[in-house]
Formats: structure tokens, C-alpha cells, sequence
DNA sequence: AGCACGCCGACT
DNA sequence: GTCGGCGTGCTC
């Protein structure tokens, strides 16, 4: 490159000509990045820049008069890529708020969220690339249906035969789903409605025909699911319904599981706003999308809405950010509120629609906790539960036995000496799982995948009478065989439905009755109308309610309330059965009354005595190292700097100890973490904003890695 | 985060 | 003699 110094008039143009542009670029530096350009380009568009040796794809987020550092520094942009419309301001705004507030720098925000090829120089310089990605996708979609537009319509016209006859007319409305329509319907500003519908009310008819009233006014709509991937019917359902309004290229859908060119076919049409209904996960709440109108938040309390790696954002927060931000409604639906939506809803900020009422005018099922305490078990299961079963088995129906842990068995154990398998590599037990298949077993570690074979003696003590402890869903699933000899069994958990396709596979059996009992995990309690199943047996939900934090009650309600939902949605007297040692407690007696408000309230006082969220914020510095002192010292240190260095809102924020996660090593790594809370949300904000400026600095002394997470999930 | 430069052990 | 370990320094 000519030095401007040396050589005025040639590579750089007159002075008045040089736009300067801020960039934000992938990368863990704060701030912005200076690049000079001599085309005119407008903000939110994506230029492919020099950085260090290699080239990046960036965002320019503004222009400015001057650069912010030595203008012989600065070097030029290399690409301005157009073939996309810039980002729009509401969408600059969202990603610029998410940044501030997740205290991330923007381009680490901005990026991460695009789909894969429109970040990658590469996909735009070479010589196979042409005019870049999204070119290359159009011209395919154009030579395909100029070749091939019979046959299109005709796989259109034979795909999912049952929702194309029975689900292009919008069913009629009972009731209550009728005036939770019409009071959506008449939103025309911004409004948070919490949408509180009993497990099979109907929620779903009620999102569709508020949103063909949006698609009617003109205006797109974003509907977020916790999981896609289960849900191919949701989709279906809605082509059928909708694409006689919106045309075949109405609808998109976006979630990680696409290949790089659906995900650019998505993304460009609902920016384009050729699409105008967007079916997605989490991560499309970041979808660029010029005329939206709406947002549905279904299942708002899915902790799946919290994305668990890189920027840490909770979908379903951003969702009422961007709803506010663009004055619209957004509806947000859950048969078992997030105890920070019931809050919001009891003060007032959100309207609550409440559904009460099954749809196919089932009653709720009956809920029934065995105390186990007083009870032979059998294999972990109770008579009671055995011989419910037996029932269901004997009048043809389904039964659904659900339990929160996969494998064999928790763990093998030494009779003698008292040795337990154990990670080599993590603080954990290893998990016996019978190879799937094949006979013999294996030990898993369920943290960081190692595997090992299982010993033939105790590796402590030589004695030959290793024996496994606890029970998974391999051995439920094995016990359940001897009982019942003649029924037909089928588990689905996380191992069973490993293959590419398999989930699919085995739920169509349950669906198409080929099934008497199911044993799963949670994977069964999201989403599935199961039209024969009568009875739903809970084994263990007392590990989830002790083991964890103190979201724990919610999250196990919430849980149970979902799987519970399965039972009796058509068959006439659905009945749930619960196992617990502590039939006594309130999250028990809440289910036993299908009581979500009694539960909510009493939870609430509870967070409230011990000043827990949602009555505080809170923030989580993680840290992890080879050592864990390592990763203590560093918390101390960021600790002691908090303390010391007078950062701002200093006395309206709690900071606690550092402190071992529970999980200490996986994958020999050692972790640390230390909370931050606050009564008041920006306080802890300025807070926050102050104090991980001085992070970087001393991890990169103290050789440690770290993140920030404000309002995490678990602690 | 990449990616390079830079200074010390086992290989053709 | 080199290939390669990962320590540390920089990126508009």
C-alpha cells in the first residue's frame, strides 16, 4: 500500500472524498474499529476489512468525521458487500442494546448472529464465489423453479395431506380463546400480554389468528419456539394455514439446525420482507426484519430462550426489548409463567389473557403423589404406579414413565470398599449406559464424553461384586420388559434418538399406537399430543428438586406441570402419578391442585423474604483454569478490585465470595464463579459496565479464562 | 479470538 | 541441522 506521505495522489482520494467508518468486527476488544472508504456507504451495511493478517466481515455502525486515531493508521475497506439491504436502525438499536447490556462489544454481538457464510470473507473473494453467498443461493432458487415448477407444486400440494385439508380453515374459537384474540387484536402500541393457558387450552390457535391479523394489516410477525426440531407439525400447520395469505414464500423458518443455505434462503427473505411470518428458536429474535409487527414468545418460561455459550442473552428478554423498541405487542405464552413474567403481570405491566379450558374438552388429569417413603419399590417403581400401568395396558392406552436421567444406571459401585466410577478427566461419577444395540456396558461421562469399559474387578480394592446404584431409562425401560412381558416398550432419551432422524422415527411410533409404555426424559414433555396416553408416571423428580439452585421448585413445576400435560388430552380420565419422598412440599401440592397462582404466589414471598430474583438482578464472573486456586484468585482479585477501585453504584450492589462451582473440573479444567446482585437493575448495569473494563487486564496477568453472564439461569 | 514471531527439545 | 512446542503481543 502507497504511504499517503510519499505518494498524495494516487491510492488515497482528495481529502473531501474519504469517508471514515466505525466497523464492528468479531473480535474480544471493546469499541469499534476506524476504516476509511471512498464510496458512499450508509450504516448497517457489511464490509469485508483488513485486520492484523487476515480479513474480517464487519458492520459499519456509523461514520464519523474524523477517525479516532492516527489517520495513517487507518486502512481502507476493502469490499462494501451489498447484497443485502443494510441492517435497519431497529435492528442496529437491538444489537447495540443486547452488547450494552450483556457487556459484550457490538461486533461480538452483531456477528455471531448472521448466518455463517455472510460473515466469512471467504465465501465473497475466490474464484468460485461470484457475487457472493446470497447471489449464488437466488440464482439457484431462480434456475430451480424456471426448471422444475410442476413438480414444486406438486410436492406443495401432497406434502402433509392432513393439515392441508383440515388446517387451510382456521378452526372456530371457543370463548376464551376468542376474547384472548380479540384483546391482542386490539393492541396497537406496545404491550406485553402474558398469555397463561393450561397444558392443551389452545394457546397455538390463539398466536395464529392474532398473527393472520397482523399478516393481514400488512406487517410481519416473529414466532419463537423453545425447540423446532420436535415441532415439524407446528411448521406444517402453519403453511397450510397460511400460505393461501402470505404465498408459498411467506413463511421462513430459522434455527440451528439448517444447512448455510437455508439459513441465508431465511434470512434473506424475511429482510428483503418477502417473508412475512418467521418461524424460529432463539436465535431468531436477532433476524433482521423491516416491517415486524408482532412477536409470540411460546413457552416464554423454556429455558432454552437463555442462549449458554457466547453472548449469554435471553431471547425472550430481547423479545420484549425489541417489542417496546418498535412499539408493537408481544405475546407471551406459558401454561407455567417465568416467575419474572407472573410478576410483571401481577403489578400490571403485562396483560394476562388466562385460558382455563382444555380445548377438546378433556378434564386436567388427576394428579397423585405416592410417598415412597412407606412403599416396597420395586426397581424405583411403586405398586401403585405397576399397577396403573397394568390398568392402561389392559383398556389399550399409552402410558408414559418419565424420568430424569439417561443411562443404565447413575453409577457403579463397589459393595466392599465403597469405590465409585468416577471421571478421570471431570468431578463426576460415571454414568453406566448399555451400549445401544450391542450387549455389555460402558461408563460415560455425561460432562465431557469420555468413555471407558467397565472394570472386571474394583480398580481399589479387586473385589469382582461391582454393582450399578440408582436407575436410569435403560434400566426403568428393562425393569418394565420383565413386568410387562407382553407390552410393546420404546424409550427416547438423548441415546435412542442419537441418529439423525431416529427422534422422528420413534415418536411416529407412539403416535401411530405401535407403543404401550414410554420411557423418557424430558425430551418426551415438549410438545407432543399423545391422542392414547392415559397415565403419566414421574420416577425421582426429588433429585431435580434438591440437587440444584433455587430456581430449582420453578423449574421442576414447570416440568412436571409440562410432562403432566401429556396425560388424558383425549382419553377420558388422564391420570398422573408422582413418586416423591416429600409428597408435603409445596411444588407437590401445587401440582396436585394444578394450582400455577397458588404455586407463583407462594414462590413469590418466598424470593422476596431471601431477596432473590425477580426481586434482584443478578450477574455471574465465572472463571476457569488449570487450578482452581487460580480461578479463585483471579474472582478475589476481581473481587478486591470492585471493593477497592470506587466503581460506580458501589453500595447498591452485593458482591459475594468466590466460591467452586458444583461441578468443580470438567474436561480438567477448573472453575470458579463469583454473583453480583442488585435491587436495581441499572445499577448493577453501571456497575457492571464499570467493573469489566478492569477484567481483561487481570486475567490476562493471572492467565485465566472468564465470562460475564447478567441474569443467569443457574447459580 | 486468530495469527505471527520467537526461543528451546526429538526427529529425518 | 530442522519441525514444532506454546508463551506473548498485536490487530483500526
Amino acid at each position: 500500500m502507497t504511504h499517503p506521505a510519499s505518494n498524495p495522489e494516487s491510492a488515497v482520494p482528495p481529502a473531501g472524498e474519504t469517508r471514515w467508518l466505525r466497523v464492528a468486527l468479531d473480535v474480544p476488544l471493546p469499541g469499534l474499529f476506524d476504516y476509511r472508504c471512498d464510496e458512499d456507504v450508509e450504516p448497517g451495511l457489511r464490509v469485508i476489512v483488513p485486520f492484523g493478517r487476515r480479513k474480517l466481515v464487519g458492520v459499519v455502525a456509523g461514520l464519523a468525521d474524523a477517525p479516532c486515531m492516527d489517520p495513517a493508521k487507518v486502512k481502507p475497506v476493502e469490499q462494501v458487500l451489498r447484497d443485502l439491504p443494510p441492517f435497519s436502525p431497529d435492528w442496529m438499536r437491538l444489537a447495540s442494546f443486547a452488547a450494552e447490556y450483556y457487556q459484550r462489544p457490538l461486533g461480538e454481538v452483531m456477528l455471531p448472529v448472521l448466518p455463517p457464510p455472510l460473515r466469512k470473507p471467504s465465501a465473497y473473494q475466490g474464484k468460485r464465489s461470484g457475487l457472493g453467498p446470497v447471489a449464488r443461493r437466488d440464482a439457484a432458487q431462480a434456475r430451480h423453479r424456471r426448471k422444475a415448477p410442476v413438480e414444486e407444486a406438486q410436492a406443495a400440494a401432497t406434502q402433509s395431506p392432513v393439515f392441508r385439508t383440515a388446517g387451510a380453515q382456521a378452526p372456530t374459537l371457543h370463548p376464551e380463546q376468542q376474547a384472548a384474540v380479540d384483546a391482542i387484536v386490539a393492541l396497537q402500541a406496545f404491550k406485553p400480554v402474558l398469555l397463561h393457558g393450561v397444558t392443551g387450552s389452545g394457546k397455538t390457535e390463539v398466536y395464529l389468528h392474532a398473527a393472520q391479523a397482523v399478516l393481514a394489516a400488512g406487517r410481519q410477525v416473529l414466532l419463537m419456539v423453545p425447540e423446532i426440531n420436535l415441532t415439524p407439525q407446528l411448521e406444517a400447520a402453519l403453511r397450510a394455514r397460511f400460505e393461501p395469505i402470505i404465498g408459498a414464500g411467506g413463511l421462513a423458518v430459522l434455527h440451528s439446525g439448517l444447512a448455510d443455505g437455508e439459513r441465508i434462503e431465511s434470512w434473506s427473505r424475511v429482510q428483503r420482507g418477502q417473508a412475512r411470518l418467521l418461524l424460529g428458536t432463539r436465535m431468531s429474535i436477532f433476524a433482521p426484519m423491516p416491517e415486524l409487527g408482532m412477536i409470540v414468545v411460546d413457552e416464554e418460561h423454556d429455558p432454552s430462550y437463555k442462549q449458554q455459550e457466547g453472548l449469554r442473552y435471553s431471547a425472550r428478554d430481547l423479545a420484549v426489548w425489541r417489542a417496546h423498541d418498535r412499539n408493537i405487542p408481544v405475546v407471551l405464552g406459558s401454561a407455567t409463567p417465568s416467575l419474572e413474567s407472573w410478576q410483571h403481570a401481577e403489578r400490571g405491566h403485562y396483560l394476562r389473557l388466562l385460558l382455563q379450558n382444555r380445548a377438546s374438552a378433556s378434564r386436567l388429569p388427576d394428579v397423585r403423589l405416592v410417598d415412597t417413603r412407606r412403599l416396597q419399590m420395586k426397581q424405583g417403581l411403586s405398586p401403585q404406579l405397576i399397577e396403573a400401568i397394568g390398568d392402561r395396558l389392559a383398556r389399550g392406552e399409552q402410558s408414559l414413565v418419565f424420568l430424569n436421567r439417561r443411562g443404565y444406571a447413575p453409577v457403579l459401585h463397589c459393595g466392599s470398599c465403597g469405590w465409585v466410577s468416577h471421571c478421570p478427566r471431570c468431578s463426576t461419577f460415571t454414568v453406566l449406559h448399555r451400549a445401544e444395540g450391542r450387549s455389555g456396558y460402558r461408563l460415560h461421562c455425561h460432562h465431557c464424553g469420555y468413555q471407558d469399559n467397565v472394570p472386571r474387578a474394583c480398580p481399589e480394592c479387586g473385589d469382582q461384586d461391582l454393582l450399578p446404584m440408582g436407575r436410569g431409562t435403560q434400566r426403568v425401560e428393562e425393569h418394565l420388559a420383565e413386568l410387562f412381558p407382553q407390552a410393546r416398550i420404546v424409550r427416547i432419551d438423548a441415546d435412542s434418538t442419537r441418529r439423525k432422524g431416529s427422534a422422528q422415527a420413534l415418536f411416529a411410533s407412539v403416535h401411530a399406537g405401535e407403543v404401550d409404555i414410554l420411557v423418557g426424559t424430558q425430551m418426551v414433555s415438549k410438545g407432543h399430543d399423545f391422542t392414547r396416553l392415559g397415565l403419566v408416571g414421574v420416577l425421582n423428580a426429588d433429585s431435580i428438586l434438591f440437587a440444584h439452585d433455587f430456581r430449582a421448585p420453578e423449574r421442576l413445576f414447570a416440568q412436571l406441570m409440562q410432562v403432566a400435560g401429556r396425560a388424558g388430552r383425549h382419553t377420558a380420565n388422564g391420570e398422573v402419578i408422582i413418586q416423591t419422598g416429600y409428597p408435603e412440599q409445596p411444588v407437590y401440592q401445587a401440582l396436585k391442585r394444578h394450582d400455577y397462582a397458588g404455586f407463583a404466589r407462594h414462590m413469590l414471598q418466598e424470593r422476596e423474604a431471601t431477596g432473590l430474583p425477580p426481586y434482584a438482578y443478578q450477574a455471574l464472573l465465572t472463571a476457569e483454569a488449570r487450578e482452581l486456586q487460580q480461578a479463585l484468585a483471579f474472582l478475589q482479585r476481581a473481587r478486591d478490585v470492585a471493593d477497592q477501585a470506587g466503581l460506580p453504584a458501589l453500595d447498591a450492589v452485593t458482591r459475594y465470595d468466590p466460591v467452586p462451582l458444583r461441578v468443580v473440573r470438567v474436561a480438567h479444567v477448573e472453575r470458579a464463579q463469583l454473583l453480583v446482585e442488585s435491587a436495581h437493575r441499572p445499577a448493577l448495569q453501571v456497575f457492571l459496565t464499570a467493573w469489566s473494563a478492569w477484567l481483561p487486564q487481570i486475567a490476562g496477568e493471572m492467565r485465566v479464562r472468564w465470562q460475564l453472564e447478567v441474569d443467569p439461569l443457574e447459580i
